[in-house]
DNA sequence: GTAACCTTGACACGACCGTGGTAAGGTTAC
DNA sequence: GTAACCTTACCACGGTCGTGTCAAGGTTAC
């Protein structure tokens, strides 16, 4: 036994047994399973609970947040559109040549996203199997 | 008048002057202000506004998440804390469960896309090829 | 083999998000 | 100078988030 059920689990950690499964969901956290089907904590899991809940405290962040960054940090086409609209950002008072490279980002993020629908979600199984 | 009033910016991008001044609220764009206090779209923030839709709608993204996403981008001590605790990803061998992440965020994904279909009416407007 | 624990699924509920509306008052254009 | 538009601020309302709890059933340990 040196992995532990998620009611020890839960004690140790700070976080409900809820909230252990909640949080499992959201892709930040992923015990392995008994045989039958328990999930297995291991000191890995338990330290990352443990400063979880410290980054979520010190950074003012949701779960579903830091979700959301791990997204971002494994889903290069979903990263990549956000980061291609953000960078697009100020050039306000020039007007002329803008225009130009908008339409030309316009493109390059069709392209992109073109590509991401030719290997449909099989890529993205493929993406996180290989990253975990 | 080289600059849109937010009525104006609202019919040509889609978005309601509502969730124009909401967006803004986010961080998302940034419009001048006349010497009263209108707001002016440029044809900048007009570009920004269309593939902003379009970057919610192909993504399955909230706004908040790309609110979210340039925290990220512009608070070098909030990344690095996020990044850090990402990064110590417990080394396990991969396994089923993100299977159960990876069908809820397609749900979602899904649910977002047929909401925008229903509102098939406006998002017409928000044609990406369109240009100012 | 049974008690204690685990699993998924459902209902519940306050807090917040996305969105619309309205009110009270200032700005712009002609 | 007035009509039409803008500003901020507040109320409203369905939907999702974070969290608890309970139910029906499977697993583990002794």
């Amino acid at each position: 036994m040196d992995a532990l059920t998620i009611h020890e689990a839960a004690e140790t950690t700070g976080w409900s047994p809820r909230m252990l499964r909640y949080i499992e969901r959201m892709g930040l956290v992923e015990p392995e399973r008994s045989t039958g089907g328990y999930r297995l904590f291991g000191p890995g899991e338990l330290q990352r609970l443990r400063t979880l809940r410290g980054l979520l405290d010190e950074q003012g962040l949701a779960l579903g947040e830091v979700g959301f960054a791990r997204r971002l940090q494994h889903d290069d086409v979903l990263r990549t559109a956000v980061e291609d609209w953000l960078e697009a950002e100020p050039a306000r008072p020039a007007h002329v040549p803008v225009d130009d490279w908008l339409t030309w980002e316009q493109d390059k993020h069709e392209r992109l996203v073109a590509e991401a629908a030719r290997r449909a979600d099989t890529t993205a199984t493929t993406n996180l199997t290989e990253t975990l």
